[in-house]
DNA sequence: TATGATATTGCAACTCGGTTGCAAAAGATT
DNA sequence: AATCTTTTGCAACCGAGTTGCAATATCATA
């Protein structure tokens, strides 16, 4: 029983690797100790995560100069994208499946908990906005603040 | 001729100042040349102000310091509002009417124009969003960037 | 699997936006 | 006008983020 445990979770240990590996190989960056961890971070964490979560996290593990770079990194490549939060901090989610390079367009709603500052990123879809003439969008963001599920009980 | 513009142009300062010495006091600020000048500029800019665009309409007039506290004092007694921008730096927009100090909440949208960097808020109210069972929204924001109305000719 | 070219990391130093403490100066009140 | 309170300016500080460069790790190729 406990041998079987064991060898289950070595083999989900070996198949996430592999995905997190494939996200890397697939957008041309070099596989290395880093990225890797902190694209695991992102997997693992239920909402967005900033810089400081991340060095956290992280613990000794790379300097901090690190995680600025592979953040910028990844959302060049589309693989994470930024949220605008109501504080103006910075905060950063996967894209679902793939924003494309340079166009990470996520049409869906931030929601930011005043409780437990966790932000999420909901499956609404942004209402259509009306705008006065001659006004064009490229995008839009919405932050909703306030209490999340968990937090409201 | 020249000495009805003239004329008129004064009365029409005198009626501003006395506009921005009121909502100064009427907010139980003291009047100083530096909070008047910094409401000006707000009641003359058409769209949203940053720290950095007061610095450089105020030239040497005053400290820099001066500003972030105009700014913040202002927030609170909730004459004007901030702005989430996307690219989470802070915007300041005078508030419609009167938001009650700490309470400043603004119901509409803001355009940011990635042309010229002007920040509008727009007449247009926050659509309602549908939240997850559970959430509860305590405000909304809006940012919608591309392309301004004098940009797009 | 060893090797060289290329990409990434770590470090130190720096920039920049914003804050704090305190003495000097201005505004409000009588 | 005198005094009390608030605001300002200065200098020093803080923390987030950036940059240059040498050291190191990854990748492709032999």
């Amino acid at each position: 029983m406990v041998m079987l445990r064991t060898c289950l979770e070595t083999v989900i240990k070996k198949f996430m690797s592999d995905v997190i590996n494939d996200i890397l190989k697939r957008n041309q960056l070099s596989v290395t100790d880093s990225r890797r961890k902190i694209l695991e971070f992102f997997h693992h964490a239920d909402g967005a995560l900033a810089h400081a979560d991340i060095e956290k996290l992280s613990g000794e593990s790379f300097d901090r100069v690190t995680i600025y770079r592979t953040l910028q990194t990844f959302v060049e490549k589309g693989i994470i994208h930024t949220i605008p939060t109501a504080d103006n901090s910075v905060k950063y989610a996967l894209c679902k499946d793939e924003c494309e390079a340079g166009h990470h367009h996520d049409d869906h709603i931030h929601f930011l908990c005043d409780d437990c500052g966790t932000t999420y990123c909901l499956e609404t879809h942004v209402p259509p906005v009306q705008l006065p003439q001659g006004f064009v969008t490229k995008r839009t963001d919405v932050v909703v603040s306030g209490r999340c599920g968990k937090c409201s009980n």
